[in-house]
DNA sequence: CGAGTTACTTGACAATCTCAAATATCTCGG
DNA sequence: CCGAGATATTTGAGATTGTCAAGTAACTCG
């Protein structure tokens, strides 16, 4: 691989540690884990089946289990039935859940100090490298 | 924030997302896990102290010891006595460690696929930003 | 020398993850 | 409609990673 690419690869590496050590902060300090925070700010979006979490978290349905069980003992997210199939359960965030989220990912704040280095014109440029970088 | 730092942060979120699954995916083709590809790959760069090795992933030191243990009983690690300080222990990769953490490093595709997207320009363009974004 | 600090290990425990097996339910061909 | 096979979830065993507290050995400095 030629320089440049090696050095972009390796910065790239930087901003991927620093931003998982900001995101298992901001989970710790809402007393969850990264997976448990990972797995809130899915159901946040849109409630799910047990597997389409896995799909999305690229991990076994029965690791999942075991998570939204503690998320569930928390009283954070809840299973319900799905009308139209009885073998699945839908995990959805409880109202509490849904706070938890949203003060999770408020406080996620990666983007604040390394962003705000940047002026409008650079992180638009910045959002058009990574949008062409992951592809159309 | 505003909606363009968050539809950066978005981005970032999604190539983290991407360069962890890689990193796994690459570790696990020579039957390492990610906690151990980062420690070998670390020691490939230099040997160190035990404690050095903790400080740099950010856990305990007491974490260290378990992984260096599975390394080292794969042959890929050797822990050898600090001369200037009886208390310590240098980890330090055997040669059979630094071939695997070489490859490793080879086998990591993150850049290719997405790097080829870009120009020559738009490389030097994202190093520079990302540059910036992370601290002088 | 000796008190306090530092480096590493050990042991107990929780969480995450995989795999294989069990249960319940769905689907579809005959 | 029935039964074989597929699918969704859970359970249990086992490995790994991570924390914390305690233990051992060695260093430092007054």
């Amino acid at each position: 691989m030629d320089p440049l690419s090696l050095e972009v690869v390796e910065l790239i590496g930087t901003v991927v540690g620093r931003y998982y050590e900001e995101y298992e902060r901001a989970a710790a300090e809402h007393s969850l884990t990264g997976a448990q925070a990972r797995v809130l700010g899915l159901l946040a979006l849109e409630p799910m089946p047990m597997r389409q979490i896995a799909h999305k978290l690229k991990c076994e349905p029965s690791n999942i289990t075991g998570i939204v069980d503690r998320l569930e003992a928390r009283g954070l997210v809840e299973r319900r039935p799905d009308p139209a199939d009885r073998r699945v359960k839908l995990a959805a965030p409880t109202p509490d859940g849904l706070t938890t989220a949203t003060d999770l990912r408020d406080s996620l704040n990666f983007a604040r100090e390394p962003l705000a280095e940047l002026s409008a014109e650079e992180r638009t440029a910045l959002r058009d490298l990574l949008k062409r970088m992951l592809g159309a």
